[in-house]
DNA sequence: TGAGATCTCGGTCGGTTGTCCGACTTTAAA
DNA sequence: TTTAAAGTCGGACAACCGACCGAGATCTCA
């Protein structure tokens, strides 16, 4: 027999090299895996070279998988920016929920939950960032898919939220203003500071801007010990 | 005659309502005159569909214009791109210091300062804000232009910088931070809002927060009078 | 074991985009 | 008036992208 796939040089197994004799079986995976194989791969394309110039293509090659393969699990590319954008939120979501003291009260739930997002999500994955930010703007001249940027403020809002309302029931406090008023507050200035160091990073500006913010919020909240603890309910 | 150019809808000449006869020259205008009418037209154009949508054969159907003469006056879309950003930004420049009042003290300056660019800039033009993001990020990605984006928040931040700086000096008052931290964090904390609010509109709750969040600064900003004003140099 | 479902692959196709060109028209200088 | 420069136009072209297909390989379950 020839080696029938020198007429197709493309179409030789990527396995092709072992020794002669070894089939080089083609990888099969589930398609639920491979779904997060390539969400994976896609992160890792959009945040280097931004949404825009991300093609299916690329994202196939860094997956390591084909063209076709890829279009068999997100039917449309549009489905894959969507699955990466909500997994996305989640893990951030959840790196920002590990990293969390919620039992000393607002100051320090705030300030360490906003510098420990900081140094662990802004600090060191730049690209991520910028990458969030064109999703947004993406989905929301998608016509269909406008609701993702609402889903993603409405996520992180809600989630910062809930942070301050936690610590304030778990070290007995009451904040000046609404929690809600406070969490997307919190989310706007550190969004805004996001902004400004990738336009123009610096670590040590941001460091400094960072905490006036935070003693900015911690002023805006001004957290007060109540006087008993009264019918905690749950 | 008939009318000829109804087999081209799209070549009939802007000056073809004229009473037959009259021959409709082509427009002659100056590159310089050009320049301005097609950075309008893709303006609109941008702030309609979006960044990535956007063809160059949508702006010169916007300005009425073919698209040879779009690459004669800009030879490459970048060029565009580039001429759009910074007369935008030198647009926004003159409408916040056209309604300014730098004589009532940093407080007032910054409430009304806020608060009228809200209303004139993002409120009824919502668009033109996310095209701001969305260029923002373009030119975080491309590779020359890099540089815009760094000039895009350099320019607003001293813009703001210096309206406080201004403000105080004119009431005679002294800041409790820097007024480039003042600056920055204002501009922060006003971009976040933005973005929340073109994500999921909501005028009523966006004015609340607004006006939280100039509460919130005014106490960090904690403007007082100077005992005495001495050595007011210049 | 075998038959259907699942998964993978390379190639292709229609459509769009940015860039460019040659010919023509108008303006302005000589 | 003559002539070069500036401006305009429609068309064309190469490149690229997303979507799609048919055929084959592999897995799964009865």
């Amino acid at each position: 027999m020839q080696e029938w796939w020198r007429e197709f040089p493309d179409a030789r197994p990527s396995g092709a090299h072992d020794r002669a004799g070894s089939r080089s079986p083609v990888a099969y995976v589930k398609a639920a895996e491979r779904e997060q194989q390539i969400v994976g791969a896609a992160v890792n394309v959009l945040s280097e070279v931004g949404v825009p110039a991300t093609t299916l293509r690329a994202v196939a090659a860094e997956a390591g998988i084909s063209l076709g393969t890829l279009h068999y699990v997100f039917p449309s590319k549009d489905l894959l920016l969507q699955s990466v954008l909500t997994t996305v939120i989640d893990e951030i979501a959840a790196t920002l929920r590990a990293g969390l003291e919620l039992d000393k009260g607002v100051e320090h739930a705030l300030r360490a939950g906003v510098l420990n997002f900081w140094n662990r999500l802004v600090e060191s994955r730049l690209g991520l960032q910028i990458m969030q930010y064109e999703l947004a703007t993406y989905s929301l001249r998608a016509e269909g898919a406008g609701g993702l940027a609402h889903l993603q403020y409405e996520r992180y809002t809600t989630l910062v939220t809930r942070f301050c309302e936690q610590a304030a029931q778990a070290a007995g406090e009451r904040c000046a203003v609404g929690f809600d008023v406070l969490g997307r507050i919190s989310l706007a200035v550190v969004d805004g500071l996001i902004l400004q160091h990738v336009a123009n990073p610096d670590s040590e500006r941001s460091h400094r801007d960072l905490n006036h913010a935070l003693d900015m919020l911690v002023m805006l909240a001004d957290p007060q010990p109540v006087a008993r603890v009264r019918g905690a309910a749950k």
